[in-house]
DNA sequence: CTGAAAGCGCTTACAG
DNA sequence: CTGAAAGCGCTTACAG
């Protein structure tokens, strides 16, 4: 079956191919007659401009790349551990749909395999999840394509749209909530307060709520770990079992870490919320089905990567043609993991 | 900053463009000392084929697709709710990256627009993931590009490659394993056994075990929803809460449906795998973060995308001509929701 | 208002 | 072994 090309619907609207490509993409004016034969063409041969052709000639190829963190030569295990990627990719899959872009989704290793495949594929915009190196920036600028990051509070990160959520207000309404059941002894979970400053933020909201609360900040109490996964909640909750502080309030910085913490204290007999409570971050489709249900802040991560989604689309049609920083809200959701203090 | 193209390397090289092609696509016997000499061109312009023109001179992309039912307009709340497909996707994609393929993903509504899209990016090859009308399936045969379904037992599905999973013994284990330990009460939790070929094979198994062991099949214990979603599993855990017929165990057809149903028995005050022994499908990531943890069957969903994606390139790059069907094995799982009958 | 022609960056018979 | 030329399916100054 022999693909319709604008020169099949040109010979049978009688025009030539030029016209065809006008009316398509509503350039010039063209004369209402000759509009209608076009129109009535494409419906009758059932015609669809190639993308491909399209994107050789414009250059521009209406598709955007979502770049992830590339973990063991390929992004499968990242998706695996990091549930919120996953919701964050469909959010932005989803305005670009109904922009009529596509969106693709790779790993990067180096800054040289990202510039290669955004000069391949030539894509229009990238969307950066996730933290990357000083260097890869400034190979980003280089390109000078439109990109928005998510989540970065570097400083050379001014240079680029960004999307990110309130974290100091979410790291202080986690510590409130808690504080405010009567939870003096209140620990704070995190991967690691110099170099990741998403985690800093949330921290200073946790210090902010204490300190309202005339609390003392016991460093002590401040748990480090590599990254977010369910294993290192577990070896935490671990050690909080054994440890040689007063502590019945945890704050988190991600649900999967609570999950982890929890699942730690209940095999070691504690109760959760009786004899710990915990909060998470992030609400996660599954912080609903743990038991109990865990008590977290609420971003809408969906709604994230639509935002995200859109700032790169106007970036890329020139709608909004200044880099902006958008900042999500943040919210508290109060379920089972959290109790007033016995 | 100009992008570097064939001609370039060519007029570094002091060859054609035609030569630098041939080369790069190691056709034609080019004399040693002309390739070294592109080569090095390539390497000191730093040169990379631009994929568009490629795709339109070839009439091949590179480009593989996934399609994935449309909920809502958009792939997002399949996302959200089924966490199976996260981890194929990513098995797809790692498999095709390491074959120089590009993935991409579509939610698709209806025949047209999947023709559609297939032409206007000018897709190589085709994953569909879930159940689509017979209606799509003809489409896709007119269309004549390599294809490959998952989890299909529709007869009109043998014109296509095939990955699926070894239902039936899942079903089978699953139920054995409960029989092991002494239930005899046991019930079956699934979508639609006249819909879903799916699950009428998982059935069958859970028939067989009962039959091996004695046990009579009772209607009463099968337990029918709509589709797997963890609120639907809360729906039957409550019905079984309440239910005027002993059962001590339960089979289901998906862990989120098992997680849905531990959480409301839960709720109600009762023990799992105290007073219920549950036994989940598919073996997710969260199965492993439950309280209790979920004994399940285990299918490998990553190893089940790479072989989707393997069989798929294949087909693309000729190296397997005809249609095949591969069966992935199924594993029991055993974790925390099952246990000796009292 | 409409069309001929050149161009986007590659590939590939064909000729030599 | 190498290259000139036509072609893939569009778009877009430019001319009329």
């Amino acid at each position: 079956m022999k693909k319709t090309t604008i020169k099949d619907v040109a010979k049978y609207a009688e025009v030539s191919p030029a016209t065809v490509s006008y009316v398509l993409n509503g350039v010039k004016k063209v004369s209402d007659d000759t509009k209608r034969r076009v129109l009535e063409a494409v419906e009758v041969l059932n015609y669809y401009p190639d993308f491909t052709a399209i994107s050789l000639s414009k250059k521009k190829s209406n598709l955007i790349g979502i770049m992830l963190p590339l973990v063991e030569d390929s992004p499968a295990s990242v998706f695996k551990n990091n549930l919120y990627y996953n919701e964050f990719v469909s959010g932005v899959e989803s305005v670009a749909r109904n922009r009529k872009f596509d969106t693709m989704i790779a790993g990067v290793g180096n800054p040289e395999e990202c510039r290669n495949w955004v000069k391949k594929r030539n894509l229009d915009g990238l969307i950066f999840l996730g933290m990357f190196s000083q260097h890869l920036y400034n190979e980003l600028k280089a390109l000078n394509i439109p990109t928005v990051l998510i989540d970065t509070y570097e400083e050379y990160t001014n240079l680029f749209d960004n999307v990110k959520v309130n974290d100091e207000h979410g790291g202080y309404l986690a510590t409130k909530h808690l504080i405010d059941l009567g939870h003096k002894d209140i620990g704070f979970v995190a991967t690691s307060l110099i170099s990741s400053p998403v985690d800093t933020k949330r921290f200073e909201g946790y210090k902010k709520a204490l300190q309202e609360a005339g609390l003392g900040l016991d460093k002590k109490l401040i748990f480090e770990t590599k990254d977010i996964t369910f294993d290192n909640g577990l070896k935490i909750g671990k050690k909080i079992v054994n440890y040689n502080r007063k502590l019945t309030g945890i704050v988190t910085v991600s649900d999967v870490l609570a999950i982890g913490i929890i699942k730690a204290l209940q095999k070691q007999g504690k109760q959760v919320p009786g004899d710990y409570s915990i909060v998470g971050f992030d609400d996660l489709t599954i912080s609903n089905y743990t038991t109990p249900s865990l008590t977290t802040v609420r971003q809408d991560i969906i709604e994230k990567g639509k935002t995200a989604g859109n700032l790169l689309l106007n970036s890329i049609e020139s709608i909004d043609t200044e880099h902006q920083t958008v900042e999500m809200p943040v919210e508290l959701i109060i379920r089972e993991s959290t109790q007033q203090r016995n």
